[in-house]
DNA sequence: ACGGTTATGGCAAATGATTTGCAATTGTGA
DNA sequence: TCACAATTGCAAATCATTTGCCATAACCGT
């Protein structure tokens, strides 16, 4: 895929540009993709997201970030997902539950969580991943290549736990 | 099979008893639940598994575990895991598959897993945990009771780097 | 701005996985 | 051996994910 470089000034959609919705939109079109009303309201919904979200989630969320109209249709926000993830934009977290939960990608800000298993409440963990640096041992180890993870705790909030003792 | 001491151990799976058959025969049975020929054939499917399995190769290591007759019906096997799971005996795996897999959980061999995306390898990781420590500390920051959790990598195995390379 | 090309989106139906109801069966303790 | 409750097979229900089809709308070049 040949890169114009018009106008060096900015957005060079592979560089670690910060995630925005311009940088984004750019990548998505240095793609051959389009940007359109839906997609923005989606990324905008998955940017301003303090945790991960689920389909439906995002389809709320997207309608309230495009300041009304109607909410894009459920084989859309699954499609745009598939497609963000395809693009490593955007990954699954696996929260215990039945449906799929995603969020942004951030190479440089991954996340991991914790998870009541009870109310459900997800609380992404402040400070250093604590085995990112596990990866490159894992690969050279055993032989693999583009080595992610997925790293979530389980347990009781403290209200879920008072509750669970009464 | 010496059976030293199989009395004074109806309570919990803390009971650092080993996994085997006739302990978990008996924690089953100190809780009111019967064991029954699938059950035990399940089981047996279970500690012999050197990854996690699906339901249904459950279904069929069982069979092959009782030396044949009808395997358990699927519905079984899905209600049998649902009760270890209740038990803490067994807990899901996040494979990143659509459906579950699950692998017996003895607090003192707990495995993380190395996932092929593409071919499905699965690989139990050696070694100590590099999070289990972290459990008690994340437990406390947060107010959090029963602490476990779910470590995953993922990535391309040596097979499958090469051919994504041609 | 206009029009052709083609990605996209809505709708509904297909697929896939999990979960449940119910009657027949079977394990267990008495 | 009996009575009773737990268990199981089978089929149907539920829930989540995925796809086909065609009308629509984004983007490109004029
Ligand atoms: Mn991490
Ligand atoms: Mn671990
Ligand atoms: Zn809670
Ligand atoms: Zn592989």
């Amino acid at each position: 895929m040949p890169r114009s470089h018009s106008h060096h000034s900015h957005s060079h959609a592979e560089d670690a540009e910060p995630f925005t919705l311009d940088g984004l939109a750019e990548l998505l079109r240095s793609k051959g993709l389009r940007m359109t009303g839906n997609r923005r309201a989606i990324l905008q919904a998955l940017l301003k997201a303090k945790k991960p979200l689920g389909l439906e989630e995002i389809q709320t969320e997207a309608v309230r970030q495009s300041k009304g109209g109607e909410p894009p249709d459920f084989a859309t926000v699954f499609r745009m997902m598939a497609l963000l993830e395809e693009l490593k934009i955007a990954r699954k977290v696996n929260l215990g539950r039945a449906s799929s939960y995603f969020e942004l990608v951030d190479s440089r800000h991954h996340r991991d969580h914790l998870v009541c298993t009870d109310c459900g409440t997800v609380t992404p963990l402040e400070g250093n991943c604590p085995v990112e640096s596990l990866e490159r041992q894992i690969a050279r180890k055993h032989g693999y290549t583009q080595v992610t993870h997925s790293l979530e705790f389980f347990g009781l909030c403290g209200d879920c736990s008072t509750d669970a003792a009464s």
